[in-house]
DNA sequence: ATAATAAAAGATAAATTTGTCTTTTATTAG
DNA sequence: CTAATAAAAGACAAATTTATCTTTTATTAT
């Protein structure tokens, strides 16, 4: 459904939005660990978010990732869009480019109800919800 | 949400079951011609098809693939089950091995209503039900 | 039987994704 | 101002997916 990559991105925005709802930052060991992913692997995703905004990051000691207000209305779209773009948004489930409502698969219809549910599904999950959570649930993010 | 591969697979009998509709038998490079693909490549997932008997196949002249009454009964989820496993059926959204109802990701129950509504379009698509469309509709497996 | 045909199988290569290691830059505390 | 810290960036490597090319096997028609 999404790439690994992708898959790193949301667990560990959902981890930060968690681990740092207290205005505290979280250091990319310990999103690494916490995820269990690989850790200049994530560094370089939440690399990404960053400089789009979705997260925000701070050097040097005291430093590390966390969620500002703006951030924390963003929405697992806004993830999902930045780091595997809008395939899974737009894209026709057969892979065809010109798959259009005009010139549609033979499965066009049936796919555009699946896409429309995972939309709708990323774009009412605010990154802030996250943040409201038990800390109980931080667990269920490895493995 | 699939594969290449398992894209190809998909468009691949969809064209085969309109193209020997008639009891016919269609070739391998029709085949690539008519839905886009490398030759050889969607050569070697037909083979898998053919060997799990979702589709059938024929060396030598007048040889071919095509799809027996047996066949016809079959649904695109058990295409796609051949190609690329049952991730998209059951596995977790998230790319966690241990999620489950007791050990529930974050987004477990959202993913859940997902993943039902697409096997069960893929369950009810049988294969059958595209050798009676038209003609026409080919066109629209290509690019 | 033989030649022609077409799928099956095998080997290899290119491209992409995922993962690792090192160096650089920015920030903070002392 | 300096040293320590942590993210940013860069280079590289492994693994997987996708694509290409060649050889083999089965089948048909002559």
């Amino acid at each position: 459904m999404f790439s690994k990559t992708c898959e790193y991105a949301i667990r560990a925005v959902i981890f930060i939005a968690q681990k740092t709802a207290d205005g505290s930052r979280v250091g990319i060991k310990e999103v690494a660990a916490g995820i269990d992913s690989p850790e200049h692997f994530i560094a370089k995703i939440l690399q990404d978010l960053s400089r789009k905004g979705i997260i925000q990051s701070q050097k040097g000691p005291t430093g590390g990732f966390y969620l500002d207000a703006q951030s924390r209305k963003y929405t697992l779209a806004d993830v999902v869009h930045v780091v595997d773009g809008d395939q899974i948004f737009n894209g026709c489930g057969l892979g065809l480019k010109q798959c259009s409502e005009t010139k549609p698969c033979p499965l066009h219809n049936e796919f555009k109800k699946i896409r429309d549910a995972i939309s709708k599904m990323l774009r009412s999950t605010h990154l802030g919800e996250f943040s409201e959570q038990l800390e109980q649930k931080l667990v269920f993010l490895k493995r």
